[in-house]
DNA sequence: CTGGTCATGTAATGAGTTACATGATTGA
DNA sequence: TCAATCATGTAACTCATTACATGACCAG
């Protein structure tokens, strides 16, 4: 049971989904491929953690509805109270940010421009999401007893560190700008 | 060559240094263990992107000081001008997150209170690395063409993202806090 | 008629962690 | 005397990505 498992017992637990689905849902907050949770959620149907029906669409491919079961849910309580592993940041332009007195300005700001195109791309998608759940949940995301609260803490988040990334590419291409 | 290769490459073109130095000065922008680092290292030099001597040490063990060669720094450039991979964040706390509404409130508190700690512990480290800095080069890292502007903007961004992430732990936890 | 979404899977490879291995020095 | 730091390496394993494989539907 590494995490990656613990996420799809998650997102089960709040509502049956396809690994499909799943996919989809966890990619803001844990990047996993098809290619991973196919596997894994075998691996939890034939452990117990989950079960699955197969429903049959019409206009799309049939699809595996995996829902929670009570050992999976046991082992979610009990993940939860465990020591949480410290978070994992790994991003290339942090590398190459270090070696910028290498190259010239136009290379420079160029990585700093690209960064700030995909901040903005995922800051509105995140405001959306926001809004979106704000929506869905008639306006009290705030309590913690609600099960939007983790979504709408998540989501806060993520708008925050990414509004806050984009002003730094940006403090960053003012500065490489000034003729110094 | 994958990401990690050019990171290791980066720091040596600044500064030659050992295995083990590489490490820890990596830490902060891209977690690896050693038994990651010194394998690669032995490939890159064989590979001719970098060379080495063996410093003799009287007190401590001997160590292996690498430098950068002509075609490690080629390999750079050319690095730094292709399209930069996206980040890869993955934060077991965001997993659980998503289904606090399982636990009670005891549980989910001490979840962010443990969050807040680290992020404290981390933005002291910080800000310490930056006032270093800042005395290191007499004042002035605002200058892109400076070699400590990489290190600048970078230990910037990361101060800014802690504080705010425990700023973000400390709404968490004051929201649990209201009996709502 | 081409490319995107929906849908599920396996195989091969690459990246990263944990454990095994050694050994001197230094500070609590 | 116990743990930490410095210093380097290998082996086994797990985790993650890319590529292989299939196939229907829908929009431009």
């Amino acid at each position: 049971m590494n995490t990656l498992a613990y996420g799809l017992l998650g997102l089960v637990a709040k509502m049956p989904s396809s690994g499909y689905d799943l996919m989809l849902q966890l990619q803001p907050f844990w990047q996993a491929k098809h290619s991973q949770i196919y596997p894994l959620l075998a691996k939890l149907e034939q452990e117990d953690y989950l079960e699955f029906t197969r429903v049959l669409q019409t206009d799309r491919p049939d699809k595996k509805v995996y829902s929670i079961t009570d050992k999976g849910r046991a082992a979610l309580r009990e993940w939860l109270a465990r020591p949480t592993g410290e978070p994992v940041f790994r991003d290339e332009l942090s590398l190459k940010a270090y070696c910028l007195w290498l190259t010239d300005r136009a290379t420079a700001r160029k990585l700093f421009e690209e960064r700030e195109e995909l901040n903005q791309e995922h800051l509105s998608m995140y405001e959306n999401f926001l809004a979106e759940l704000e929506q869905a949940c008639e306006g009290r995301p705030e309590n913690p007893s609600s099960p939007y609260f983790g979504e709408y803490i998540l989501l806060t988040r993520a708008v925050n560190s990414i509004r806050e990334e984009l002003n730094w590419c940006r403090w960053v291409i003012g500065m490489l700008d000034k003729q110094s």
